[in-house]
RNA sequence: GCUACUGUGGCUCAGUCGGUAGAGCAGCUGAUUCGUAAUCAGCAGGUCGCCGGUUCAAGUCCGGCCAGUAGCUCCA
């Protein structure tokens, strides 16, 4: 029978024929290499059977789909091992992820890492068997019926959840089966590189009222060298984590004294107000205008806006004078008040207001992290009231300033559509106008997104902003949320063309999102070696011995007085020591002036990475530098 | 909050079988004025996260708490 192969070539293979044997007719090495086959566009088992002009392709470890069904395999072999090794215990979900792959197990006794060498041993062992590994599928009684026979009450009550009429596929190598849709690689033999990485809780099914399960994390690899390369990755990640950067840098400090509530140091501080400044100088040109609400305000405010209700959790309250308060976790219910301050008319439309709101949070403890996730943060807040048609056209404009934003940092992002969630306010109506809304405004620009059902705030759905850190978690830093609830809570409204009072549309909106979290992904891009505009120390002068100190003052002195940081290292140390302090502190030029460089007036300048890079009049150096900072340019 | 791991001078780390704490860097003092990634010498600095228990004796063993890290849940 002739099959179609994926470059459109047709295959001529015996009837009855497998995906692996129409492997081998194309070619042994192929065949070797296989782990999976794509039968008209669907991933299967090798052994999946082909038929008459089937379009096929073969999957090998250099496709990432193919990568993921050895790992998905690896997790099986796990799974197998723990099973030998703990009989008592039983398996839940074992996935592929990013990286790797985990199975959540519940163990009699809990284990521990040094539990690791044995299973992986154990899972050697397998591996060594090289034992075939057979799919078979079963009707639901019977699936429920095996799965019990073997104790796996998660498994059976994942059976008991599959839609009606689904056939239930169940793969086993040896004598261990598992429930599992595949594909798998023909047998365990092929793995050739794999380690057991971690361990942690997991919730059964995610949820934090069930059981808490054992979760052990793994990676596996085609070959052991990839492997290598890959926790060689993860080391040189680990440098430039904000955490470890911020203290060396001496940016910021998490202290004992205020868990959840980070310290920003002089060095930390500069950085902190040169993005506010820039952000400021960016939204007066997009029109905004700036304003400041209380910290601290009173509960009829905070039941009036409804986070009293949907929020209290994560509030930090107190008493003035008798009265109940709470310190803001969300800047908006002020913004509301300043809005009704006074009357408006569609003219005034929209009105671009923005806060810089220092919010707290109490977050639960376990999910505080360095300054990606605090109890207290900056939000570069902003609140647009609009009318109806201008909805599209603001929204728009807020993505075109998180764009320019990002790519100023050369930051890459990928955005997400949150949608209801479950505790949330306002009619069905409201929401659905507003989520059309956002999708409206995304289609227009053509940007891609996912959607992330039920993630949305509780009085409106939102776009949301993802930027990556070191390790390749992502953070969600920039927002867009629409919001129906608020304008109505507050009452706000506007006089439009026919006279009558109408009720204005309102987005919130951050671009950093927090300040504290933007820095922390600013510090894992850059390393540590920000640009020279972002630099807390932009040039240091290093005189080379004492004689050189006035002229070093004296160069500090003039780049200070142009808006530059300069500083001078004046200690009665050798150049070869300052250029190495100098260099751990990355600062980005460093000026060395001697002798030659007073009678001169020159500076010798050596750049960041680059060493020396020989000596210019210092008027152009200054100049160099003024028009990088300037010019935000990388260097 | 949950699970696992970690917690020794400002920083990075050593500390064996339980016998009463050690180094480098930073700091201070003195000397050195030395042209492109660590000058030399000396001094000082620690209730070993906190509390309790076992023991003749605890940094080391046990329990509780606090804080951090990875993940879960939650979220900017």
């Amino acid at each position: 029978m002739n099959i179609t192969l994926k470059n459109g070539d047709l295959l001529e293979v015996s009837d009855g024929a497998d995906c692996m044997e129409a492997a081998k007719t194309i070619s042994e090495g192929l065949a070797r290499n296989a782990v999976a086959a794509k039968v008209n566009g669907e991933l299967v088992d090798l052994s999946a059977p082909l038929h008459e002009g089937d379009s096929l392709e073969i999957v090998t470890l250099k496709d990432p789909e193919g990568l993921k069904v050895y790992r998905h395999t690896c997790a099986h072999v796990l799974a197998q091992a723990i099973k030998t090794i703990y009989p008592t215990s039983k398996l839940a979900i074992g996935p592929v992820i990013d990286n790797g792959f985990y199975y959540d197990i519940d163990f009699k006794t809990p284990i521990t890492l040094d539990d690791f060498s044995k299973i992986e041993a154990e899972m050697k062992s397998i591996i060594k068997s090289n034992l075939p590994i057979e799919r078979f599928t079963l009707p639901r009684n019977e699936a429920i019926a095996l799965m019990s026979k073997y104790h796996e009450n998660y498994k059976v009550e994942l059976i008991q959840d599959l839609p009606e009429g689904e056939t239930i596929s169940f793969y086993k190598q040896g004598d261990f089966t598992d429930l599992c849709r595949g594909p798998h690689l023909p047998s365990t033999g092929k793995i050739k590189a794999f380690k057991l990485v971690s361990i942690a809780g997991a919730y059964w099914r995610g949820d934090e009222k069930k059981k808490m399960l054992t979760r052990i994390y793994g990676t596996a690899f085609a070959k052991k060298e990839e492997m290598d390369e890959y926790f060689k990755m993860l080391e040189e990640a680990k440098k430039r984590d904000h955490v470890k950067l911020g203290k060396e840098l001496k940016l910021f400090a998490l202290l004992n004294e205020g868990k959840g509530f980070p310290f920003f140091l002089p060095n930390g501080m500069v950085l902190k107000n040169t993005l506010i400044d820039y952000w400021r100088q960016l939204h007066r040109r997009e029109g905004y205008v700036e304003v400041q609400t209380p910290i601290i305000m009173t509960r009829t405010l905070w039941e009036n806006s409804g986070h009293w209700d949907h929020y209290k959790d994560n509030m930090y309250t107190t008493k003035i004078d008798g009265e109940d308060c709470a310190v803001k976790p969300m800047n908006c219910p002020g913004g509301m008040l300043v809005y009704k301050l006074s009357p408006h008319s569609y003219k005034d439309l929209p009105i671009r207001m923005g806060e810089l709101g220092l919010v707290h949070r109490h977050e639960k403890s376990g999910q505080l992290h360095g300054l990606m996730r605090v109890r207290c943060f900056t939000q570069d807040d902003a609140h647009i009231f609009m009318l109806p048609e201008q909805i599209t056209q603001e929204i728009k404009g807020v993505v075109r300033i998180i764009d320019e934003v990002y790519s100023l940092f050369g930051f890459k992002y990928h955005v997400e559509l949150s949608t209801r969630p479950e505790n949330s306010m306002g009619s069905d109506e409201d929401w659905e106008n507003a989520t059309n809304a956002l999708v409206k405004a995304l289609d227009e620009l053509g940007l891609p997104y996912a959607v992330n059902e039920g993630d949305g705030a509780f009085y409106g759905p939102k776009i949301d902003f993802h930027l990556e850190d070191c390790i390749g978690r992502t953070w969600q830093c920039g927002t867009i949320q629409l919001d129906f609830q608020m304008p109505q809570r507050f009452e706000l409204e506007y006089v439009g063309e026919d006279g009558e009072k109408h009720r204005p549309i309102m987005i919130h909106r951050v671009v950093f999102g927090s300040i504290e979290r933007f820095i922390g992904i600013l510090i894992e891009h850059y390393a540590g070696k920000f640009p020279v505009w972002l630099s807390p120390v932009q040039v240091k002068v290093l005189p080379i011995t004492d004689r050189a100190s006035d002229y070093a003052e004296q160069l500090v002195a003039e780049m200070n007085a142009m808006g530059l940081r300069a500083e001078a290292d004046l200690r009665k140390e050798k150049l070869g020591r300052k250029i190495l302090d100098a260099e751990n502190e990355k600062v980005p030029y460093k000026l060395v002036v001697g002798d030659k460089e007073i009678e001169e007036g020159t500076v010798s300048v050596r750049k960041r990475g680059d060493g020396d890079v020989g000596s210019m009049k210092k008027e152009d150096f200054f100049a160099l530098c003024k028009k990088q900072n300037d010019e935000k340019t990388v260097f």
